[in-house]
Order: structure tokens, then C-alpha cells, then sequence
DNA sequence: GCTGATATCTTATGCCGTAAGGAGTTGTCG
DNA sequence: CGACAACTCCTTACGGCATAAGATATCAGC
């Protein structure tokens, strides 16, 4: 399921996002064992190696030594954890992308760097999109996507628009490798036995289903360079995405040069449908 | 969070999803109260009306006036009834579409529809993709939308890739809007509100915001047209998604008009990146 | 040393999926 | 008819979850 951010007070979330308001030294009390980083560290750890599921507030505490309950000190609650979790995480994508080939290689490396990025940490996957995050890293994320889409020379409304397209792109591309990478290790069963497995049973209890999916048959046929070792998933996944961005970057041209023709950033002209 | 299917007896949900090997009638013990068509309904009701997070086997099992343990006399866990849930839902979807017009117009037509079902029932969002259900309704949609892209003369591997990156772009629109709405139903508080919010929390949490993403500021900045009584978040959806779909089209177009020049289906030709 | 703020722990509440086993119902066979 | 077996449905229980409430220990400044 999509974990939803906290609700909890804003503004105590919105701070620790962008590291506001810390507090002042020399305070009374215990000294603080832990901190807020060492928390959310722990976390993309356990995120990381077992996946959000596995993710409770007792596996973070148990991981630093201490209970479930001792992480209430120093975060509001497990959703606003999420949220730091998926702002720190986003720390290792690029600030910005090499200009100079055109904006076409630019978005092929943002496209491969950002899918790399969620395979790494497969339970960004789960981070709601809707109600983002907002904190500094989730803006300098969309900052160096539209320093490349400027490059197309489309207005804002356009660009909004394949920003949008390019993420749900890059984003179900490696929701399917990674769900598929659960099989395995869920179920210690390889990829492909899987899928042979399925098949098998769906001709044991759905007989005449080539003959009543004909297309579906057709669609699955076989027309791909060989995998190499990749798993069967991946590399269908592989050749998607190659195929999938090569439509995105004809698309995004054909836009960008019907905008041309008419000299307006796209904006007032409306789709040729 | 992504709601995974039952690893369980895979021979018998796929039996319970292709509803063969029915019990035949004259058994011993008392008549069954319950259906799994009966359950499959009421757990959809559920899960329409509350979310995919309120539902569970108790809250099932109430709307059917049995506990929620009753429930696994006819299906074997909350996984598999998810899956039939899921294939259930499917059902509603055209199984074909007009291709008199053209494939871009039938394209059209079947990204709007596919659409409003996510919207329709939200909850098979979450569903996830990589294990596929593989129930007839599933197999239904894809034959569907295979049909309208054979109208492009592509091959099996490039219809595979925009068969995905049409499904992507799809989900991850109706996603922004299925978690938008709940904005407002969760918090009490509207769309257009929580962003404004945000917005003067940003501003107070982050000073310089908008001198640090100026691109941000400037994809922002709205060129759209107003959006009648659309909430905020959706009027944007709808924008995008349009922009988006117009982009695919292109896309879609540009490869099936190479493909055509090479006169080869568009299978040994490279993509001209 | 006292006060009051702070960190942490224990305990408890109310959810969840589902395992185990018992009670009641109904068909078939002797 | 009675016995048995199959079947539906229930109660109870386990181990998990997030987190509220409150107890206890630690420490700075007066």
C-alpha cells in the first residue's frame, strides 16, 4: 500500500525537513542519545535490506538500542520519519546534468540515473506522490529536471506536463523491477520458475485461453535480442524502457517543434489531435 | 504501501479466478450463507467507499453480518481475495474500443476510460503490477489495448513498451488525483487550502526559498487556462494529462512512422537516438 | 539541594492477519 | 433410524503494529 505522510502538526514536520530551528546547546535533561539523522539512517537501512514493509518503529529503535517508543523524542511519528527518510534519500541524485549534448541525452541520463535511484531504494517507490514531501531535496530534484526540459524550449504548462509524464514513466519502470525482485526472495523461487509455473496452472484451469486472448499471445511473442544473465523480467523491463523513453524524447520533439513553428512556447497552440 | 498477492496455494486462486472446478451440488454439512461472488462485492464496498487501508477481513466479514474468520471457508487469505477483487473491477472496462477512427482517437477514448475506472476505484492502485493477477479480466484489458496499437503496424517488442508506458502514465495520473482527493476527506481541510498552507510554511521554514529553485518558481507559475470548479490539484491533473497523452500520441506516431519507411514493423530498426 | 525540563522505558489500547480447535448442521451410507 | 464425515461458522489466542499515558532517571541552573 502507499504509506501517506503525517498529518501531525505541520509545521514541526516542515522544520525538520529543512533543519529549522534547531535546538539551542545547553538545555537540562539527559543528553540526547540520539539524533535525528541517526534516526533516519537507521531507517533507510532497515527500508534498504527488508524492504517498507518491514518497517516499524520498533525495527528502527531495535537497530539504534533503544525501544520503538524512544524514537517518539525526536520525530512526531512514523509518517513524518517516512517523509525524512525519502528528502535524505534524494540527496544522491544529481544536482544538475550535462547541457551541452541537448536536452535529448540529458533527459536519456536523468531517465538512468533516476531509475538507478529508486532501484537502490525501492520504498521511495511507496512514497506518496500527490501530497509531496516538500522538503529541499525533493525541490532540487524538479530543479534539475526543468533546467533540461528549458532546453525544449516549451512553457510552463507543457513542461509541467512531461515532468509528470517522465516520472510516472521512470517511477513504473521500477516499480515493476522491483516488485518483481520480491518474488524471488519472498518465495524462493527464481523469476522465471515463476512465471513458467503460472503459465502452466493457467492452461491446467483456463483451457482455450490462447485461442480467447489471441493478441495477448501475439504481444508476448517473442521478438528480443537475448537477456544475456539478466532475469527474465529485467530484461523485458529493459528493452520497455528503452522503448518507452525513445517514444518520450519523439514526443517531447514533436512538441517542441510544433512550439517553434509557431513561436510561442507551446502555449496557445493547441494539440494537433 | 503496495498491497501483494497471495503466495499461498497459487493452483487454487487461480481456480477461484478462472471459477473452475466449481463444488459440485449435494455435499454434506450445512448450505453456505456466503459466496465468494458475495464476499468479493462487499470487500469492494468497502474498499471503494474507505480505501484499500480500511479494508480487512473483519470489516468484510461485518458487512456480511459473519466475523471476519468466516471468510476463509471461501477464500484462503486477504491476498487472494485482493486478486479477485482486482479481476472483479476489471470487469467494468470496455473490451473493445472503435478503431473506425483511427488508433490515435481509439488511444484517446481508452486512456480516458481507463482513467475514470482508476478513479472509479482507487484501491486497484495499489494493486501491484509486477506479479500480475493474471485473472480473464486482466488478460481482457490488455487484449483491448493490443488491439488498438496493432493499428500502428509496430511489433510485439515496441507494443510491449507502449503498452507499459501507456499503463504508467495512466496510473501515475489517476495516483495524483486518488491521493489528492483524500486530502481533503482525511484532514477536513480543502485541496486548495493544504497547499496554500504549505506554501506560507515553506516561506517561514525555508527563507530563499524561491531565490534556490527559480526553476521551480518559473514551472509553477500558471499560463493555464482557469479551471471552472475544479479543485486545484485536479484542474492540474487534467492539464497534465492531456499535455501528457499529446506527447504519447506523437511519440507513438513518430515510431510507427519510422517503422513504416523501414517496412519491417519497427523490430530490427534501432531507435534513432 | 531543589525545580523543572528532558530522554527513555514500561504498560496499555485497539487495530491487524490468521492459526487452532470446537460447536452446530446436513448429506450419505449402513 | 443412527453413525459418520464433510461442511460452515464461531471463539479464542498469538504475535505484530502505531502510539497514548505515565513512571523513572538524568541533568542544568537557581
Amino acid at each position: 500500500m502507499v504509506v501517506y505522510a503525517g498529518q501531525g502538526d505541520a509545521r514541526r514536520s516542515m522544520a525538520l525537513l529543512w533543519r529549522s530551528g534547531e535546538p539551542n546547546e545547553a538545555r537540562p535533561g539527559p543528553k540526547p542519545g540520539l539524533s535525528v539523522d541517526a534516526i533516519v539512517d537507521a531507517a533507510i537501512e532497515v527500508a534498504d535490506s527488508e524492504g517498507m514493509a518491514a518497517l516499524s518503529m520498533r525495527r528502527v529503535g531495535e537497530r539504534l538500542g533503544r525501544t520503538g517508543m524512544a524514537l517518539y523524542t525526536y520525530v512526531p511519528g512514523k509518517g513524518e520519519l517516512i517523509d525524512l527518510m525519502y528528502d535524505r534519500a534524494l540527496a544522491e541524485l544529481p544536482a544538475e546534468y550535462d547541457l551541452s549534448g541537448g536536452w535529448r541525452s540529458a533527459l536519456t541520463a536523468w531517465a538512468e540515473q533516476t531509475l538507478a535511484f529508486y532501484l537502490r531504494h525501492p520504498w521511495t517507490l511507496q512514497v506518496s506522490q500527490a501530497r509531496p514531501v516538500l522538503g529541499p531535496n525533493e525541490f532540487a530534484m524538479l530543479e534539475s529536471l526543468v533546467a533540461i526540459l528549458r532546453g525544449t524550449g516549451l512553457g510552463p504548462r507543457r513542461v509541467r506536463g512531461m515532468v509528470a509524464l517522465l516520472f510516472d514513466f521512470v517511477r513504473g519502470a521500477a516499480t515493476t523491477v522491483a516488485e518483481s525482485r520480491q518474488v524471488p526472495s519472498a518465495t524462493g523461487v527464481s523469476d522465471e520458475e515463476w512465471w513458467q509455473a503460472r503459465a502452466s496452472l493457467l492452461d491446467e484451469v483456463a483451457p482455450g485461453f490462447a485461442d480467447r486472448f489471441p493478441l495477448v499471445r501475439w504481444v508476448e511473442s517473442d521478438d528480443s535480442e537475448p537477456g544475456g544473465d539478466e532475469p527474465y523480467l529485467e530484461h523485458r523491463v529493459s528493452e520497455t524502457f528503452s522503448v518507452g523513453l525513445a517514444v518520450l524524447l519523439d514526443g517531447i520533439e514533436a512538441a517542441a517543434a510544433r512550439a517553434a513553428q509557431n513561436g510561442n512556447g507551446g502555449q496557445a497552440a493547441p494539440p494537433s489531435t
